[in-house]
DNA sequence: AGATTGCATTGACTTAGGTCAAGAACGGTA
DNA sequence: TACCGTTCTTGACCTAAGTCAATGCAATCT
């Protein structure tokens, strides 16, 4: 079907297990695809015949409220996997799926890869760990919108990218809009959050770069203290 | 290291695939478990052996945010399964887990489980299959506390249950507390907005009896309509 | 430079829904 | 029946956060 390199599929932590041969066979059913910013890869409750692989480039999937709001359930990057779930289960996609920049992606048929599945059923195992971490970070988010305010999921995820990039300053990498969708609010709330964290000398924000100045706070308000 | 009989596989749709073979070899490495009402299955953050299968009885899985206010994520009775996220990734329940009632399970150790998915590997995607029908759940939980409002979210539950229960009138099978940590607000907002649907002629409510009046209003009140 | 476009910020206002507290209703037990 | 604990309902209040609208940038294009 396509005679795509099979170190294409060394970006995917998903199939590291796999070995040479097996990715050959894998790739075998692949179809490279290739998506412009804001195009869509699928729509909540379109019907599912495959899932993707993410290759390069960024995807957003999200839940649509009545007057546009999004919620963002994951941001994809190189290497994830995306819309796996209907081949499990179902058959329609849970969500929405959108490119946030050029993104190529490998489409694999459902079909293809539940027949290789039956030589190769190690694969299943890092199918299921997959599904296991998204299980895990949705029970984390419904955590935060049922139990904790804006100010603690921002405080959060403010730790979290700070421990990520390693430092105590951060440069976000998305816009504020979307941070907001990703933490169940919207950019004015965002705003006057970062806002009243600077005026309590929490932090310091410039455009898009954030410094932390007390860890200690920051970390009492993600653990439900009040700001 | 077990002698249960195979036959208490058969409540278990996730393993209803297995053939009688199977189902022994699963048996075999089970030990059968009770708990009685309120007691606790696991801690959130504690390390996980094994998962476990019910056998009967209803286990509630919940986070818990600060004052003790709980978000109710599931609650699995009969032939579902608990636990099973950290067999897989992690190590560490995600949640907690607590009987509602007595309650009857089998505790499968996860090696062993590994260990017999690698004769049996389509008992793997079966567990697929649960795994994404939880992920599905939980997109529409995060959509439901992100985007819509409690009104939307019980009416939504009222035309679930009364649909489950064929019937244009529903019995809760739970306290109005448990129902609303399930749809993640508190018992006042429900018993609030249980009389506002009452006053609208939407629905009547008698005990635990909820009787549906006008079923083409509640839909819309699903939809994201204002009560 | 001026104009256009897209984000970010701020203020004034509204509102859903949480908190606290007082009763009322229900269910089991003696 | 009377007593108890639990659950449910209702009211008064408060606050987090959403809406709407004005404005301020900063980046890019003509």
């Amino acid at each position: 079907m396509s005679n795509i390199d099979y170190t294409a599929l060394d970006c995917c932590p998903a199939f590291a297990n796999l070995s040479k041969n097996e990715k050959q066979d894998l790739i075998k059913v692949c179809h490279k695809k290739r998506f412009n910013t804001k195009e869509i890869l699928f729509a909540q409750g379109s019907c599912a015949q495959g899932f993707y692989i993410i290759v390069s480039g960024a995807i957003s999937v999200y839940r649509l409220g009545t007057g546009g709001k999004e919620q963002l359930l994951h941001v994809l990057g190189e290497g994830e996997l995306c819309g796996e779930v209907p081949v499990f289960q179902g058959g329609l996609y849970p969500a929405n799926a959108r490119a946030d920049i050029l993104s190529e992606v490998l489409y694999v048929p459902g079909d293809d890869f539940l027949t290789l599945s039956e030589n190769h059923p190690e694969i299943l195992l890092d199918i299921l760990a997959v599904l296991s971490m998204r299980l895990r970070k949705f029970v984390d988010l419904i955590d935060d919108l049922s139990l904790k305010e804006v100010s603690s999921r921002l405080a959060k995820f403010l730790i979290e990218e700070a421990t990520h990039q390693n430092s105590d300053s951060l440069t976000l990498n998305m816009s504020k809009a979307k941070l907001a969708a990703q933490l169940g609010t919207i950019a004015e709330t965002i705003s006057r959050t970062f806002s009243r964290m600077s005026k309590k000398a929490i932090i310091t924000v410039n455009g898009k770069n954030v410094t932390i100045l007390d860890k200690a706070q920051l970390a009492n308000l993600a653990d439900g203290g009040k700001l």
